[in-house]
DNA sequence: CGAAACGTTCAGCATTGACTGAACACAATG
DNA sequence: CATTGTGTTCAGTCAATGCTGAACGTTTCG
């Protein structure tokens, strides 16, 4: 790995590090987004990011559960291999809404917890919720027409 | 505060703190939103979140510094008072296109940096930062719609 | 001037949690 | 059956960091 694509692998560690998954999430898709060949064995990411083989194992797990890496087999190798394919840009992007979908359900239940309170006093959290309720059906409705565009314009097969 | 406007605060901290925030700064913006009066001294704080006087102090300083709340003083009073205000979201929802802006100046300087690999190797990380570009472009679009939408709709700060 | 009220700073504490590395489970191979 | 290669689990370690509480600076009165 050279100077420049180490500080690319770093980077993303930091950048999903900084939204809840962990720094090794980060450098294990970040890797999976440049190497060659795609596709890598759980050996080779061990030497690649200089990391466990436990912290390998625990870390691809939670990428596969989000849906950002993919794990597949070959006939007559029991070896992993595992890649960032196309598709798992578009699990990326589905989370973009349930960020605003876990806001709006916390204000929710704050609304309930203060139901007996004058409507001026519940104004502040009924606009905050009304925001979130937006932006949680309309960010996903921009990745929507971003991926029907791209699937038109290239011919690349859509996802659900 | 009753038992739900405590779960409300203490689900906000914890929201807050898994993007990044402290738990104290998320407590904090969650009791503003709901308290009465809205405007709280540093002291109402500390007795209402049962947290340090430094805790306060650096927290609203954060908050401040994020535009989540507002800090105004009185004549005649030296106590400042701390609010979470409208203008408040508008602050929050510009975050909205940051996001995408980090991520997509992270897959910029990856691709420099495998900028001599053949085309199809470094599809994987273009499409990548092609679909951080549009979120980029195209969630802070959403952001001013609904504001625009909200501001004209209502005159006032009235919500649905 | 003292004294009290208010806000800030910072060293120290405690907690959290990411990562390591060894033990383990399992399958393929000779 | 033993051995080797592969993936998983988990107790332990260590660094990061959020919070406390005391010391400090500043302003306002009596």
């Amino acid at each position: 790995m050279t100077e420049g694509e180490s500080a690319f692998v770093e980077e993303m560690g930091q950048a999903l590090a900084s939204y809840g998954m962990t720094p090794m999430a980060g450098r294990m898709w970040g890797w999976l987004l440049i190497c060659d060949p795609p596709e890598q064995t759980a050996a080779d990411l061990v030497e690649a990011l200089q990391a466990s083989r436990g912290a390998i194992s625990g870390t691809a797990r939670i990428l596969t559960a989000a849906g950002m890496i993919r794990r597949s087999t070959r006939r007559g190798d029991r070896r992993e291999y595992f890649s960032a394919p196309p598709e798992a840009l578009d699990s990326f992007l589905e989370n973009a809404g349930r960020i605003y979908r876990r806001f709006r359900e916390i204000a929710e239940r704050g609304l309930d917890a203060i139901a007996d309170r004058p409507p001026a006093s519940r104004s502040r959290l009924e606009e905050l919720r009304d925001v979130f309720a937006f932006m949680e059906q309309e960010v996903p409705a921009v990745v929507d027409r971003f991926l029907h565009d791209r699937a038109g314009s290239t011919g690349r097969k859509e996802s659900a």
